[in-house]
DNA sequence: TTCGTTTCGTGAAACGTTTCATGAAATTTC
DNA sequence: GAAATTTCATGAAACGTTTCACGAAACGAA
């Protein structure tokens, strides 16, 4: 008699296999309660087939497809790919799987993105956006990073307030007495906004001198350049420290300073956010504060897991800390670290 | 009459509405040939209940299911970010989805991955992997990134020996006499490996004088420290150019050299291959070749959704560029170039 | 007008699971 | 030892699609 080669085998395969009924091999697969010599005929026949559950139809009956979907602007700001390592992470120790969804930064992308898996029927959706009314399917778990978006949408932010009193600490601790606070961004009301508070807070505590320099979504980055070009006189910076609102604005805001002969961090020492890395163990790309990328993503995937949803926080904030990079006068503990 | 209003709408549902078939729905949805006035009567219905198709029940039926599981390392390596950015670009543009799995290089993670997006019945897979023995769904299509695992799998990879070459040339060009080559990674037979016969034979057509530090898989990074202190007297370098297999290496082998007092790049010149960069549109961490990851991202989709598998080529080179990236001599165009 | 042909909407069957009412077998109870 | 109770394997129904044999309607030919 002839075996059908060609399909993949299914349960009923399983069951005729190992001589039980269908139901006994999904209790089997699923880990519910079954007589042992039942159990061990069924894994036996499981084996030997080769049988592997079909998740499709799995989704398709029960409403639960093991997945989750991850929305990031990209995965090449170094932030972000943390993230987007840590959320893998913390998933598939869940056995749960990832779709990853770049978006650019765009609204409609994001959309799009939430209804292209509003098909697929994921569990859940773990978001870091930028569109300020996103429509989500209402039964459709759903997390955000760093945006508040109402009480039923949980969200995971780093502590944002203290990061920035942090960074005001960190500067007049390395002699800074004028310093700027640089942000480029969206006008949402998000957490990261809250930055800009506890930086200002902090500079206020220790009589710092500080100004604001604070871009709207559209701006051009030159408004940037034209910032520092004004408090630039006979060759000098009128500050010595700055901090920017993300690691990638530092970096940008660097090469800027490089091409007016400004030196960093001889002349201004400069203090990023987020605790962007080279090449995930490598050294900071400039002195920052830290944010907790694995515990921020452990606390998505808790919480989007999450079956009782009446029990979701609102708003979660994780501790951050402060890595020193080569943007400030801070000497590391080893000089040049080796690996 | 009570609607119901707990279940998202069915095809069914839209059937009713529209007073048209199942199967009339169906086509509807999937664009084939319907009478004029049916699509409209169905489009409408489709609006109006605001309709969205599962696409569980769909891969259920017709085994498509429209995504595709891509496996990497990581996402914080630049490069790896880069190509999970593109290739996520690449699916979208055609309706697909990218489950991303990451492997930390874990053989065992990485079977286990391809065991799970088996249950998924994913339409394809598309792997940088390091397991050389990987087993694979033979009916699942699969692309790798630079290995070539045998002629029924296509392989999509740089033109690393072309690579190799145009390293040792620019050394040449830069005026060093004496370099060598360094890499750690896989005694795989994967395409990387051919940096290292391009680099020699670059060196052989431009006479220069070039040594060999490989270490294998396990071998401790150590390995390259007692080799550069080998090579290193009187406080100089016997080496004016280094070429190393990856930006990630060329940034570990900086953070040595750093630490040995020797000067990137008076002292010694580097390159490094990939064309990792810091955020994106940044500047490169190191003076290097640079992989074209949308080009690599591009064709693996290409060849993973191509339906005549006889047509599929086994190993498809693309072209690389060199980029300066600060570690050598070359100048710039514009020194410092802003945004 | 009539028969042959083409066009195209119809709805049942099937995809591979989960779930649950059913009843046989095992166990407990008096 | 018989009746009552519990345990647990069974297999049919259902999930929401796609597919395809079927036949009604429309059309063209003689």
């Amino acid at each position: 008699m002839m075996k059908k080669m060609s399909t993949a085998p299914t349960m009923k395969d399983v069951a005729r296999e190992a001589g039980v009924a269908l139901g006994t091999v999904s209790k089997v697969v699923n880990g519910l309660p079954v007589g042992e010599n039942y159990r061990i005929r069924v894994e036996a026949a499981i084996e030997k087939l080769d049988y592997q559950v079909n998740s499709y139809a799995q989704g398709l009956k029960s409403s639960r497809t093991y997945s989750i979907a991850v929305l990031l602007p990209n995965t090449f700001n170094p932030f972000f790919a943390d993230l987007a390592y840590q959320l893998n992470l913390a998933l598939q120790k869940r056995r749960y799987k990832m779709l990853l969804c770049c978006t650019a930064f765009n609204p409609t992308e994001e959309q799009e993105y939430i209804n292209m898996v509003r098909q697929n029927k994921v569990d859940g959706i773990i978001g870091l956006t930028y569109n300020p009314d996103l429509v989500v399917e209402p039964d459709t778990p759903y997390v955000t990073i760093d945006r508040y978006m109402g009480p039923g949408i949980p969200c995971v932010a780093s502590d944002n307030y203290a990061g920035g009193q942090m960074a005001a600490e960190k500067l007049a601790d390395l002699g800074c007495r004028k310093v700027a606070f640089l942000r480029i961004g969206s006008s949402l009301t998000n957490e990261p906004n809250k930055r800009r508070s506890g930086f200002e807070n902090g500079c206020l505590a220790r009589q710092l001198d500080y100004e604001m320099k604070i871009l709207d979504d559209g701006d051009p980055f030159d408004g940037f350049v034209d910032f520092l070009k004004e408090h630039f006189h006979n060759g000098k910076l009128d500050f010595d420290g700055l901090f920017c609102v993300t690691d990638n604005l530092a970096f940008q805001i660097m090469k800027v300073l490089e091409s007016m002969g400004v030196k960093v961090p001889e002349d201004v020492q400069i203090i990023g956010f987020d605790g962007a890395r080279m090449f995930g163990d490598g050294r900071y790309v400039c002195s920052t504060i830290v944010q907790p990328a694995d515990a921020i993503a452990e606390m998505c995937v808790e919480l989007v897991l999450m079956n009782n949803a009446a029990l979701r926080p609102p708003l979660v904030c994780l501790p951050v800390s402060y890595a020193y990079g080569g943007t400030t006068l801070d000497a590391p503990q080893a000089p040049f670290p080796v690996r």
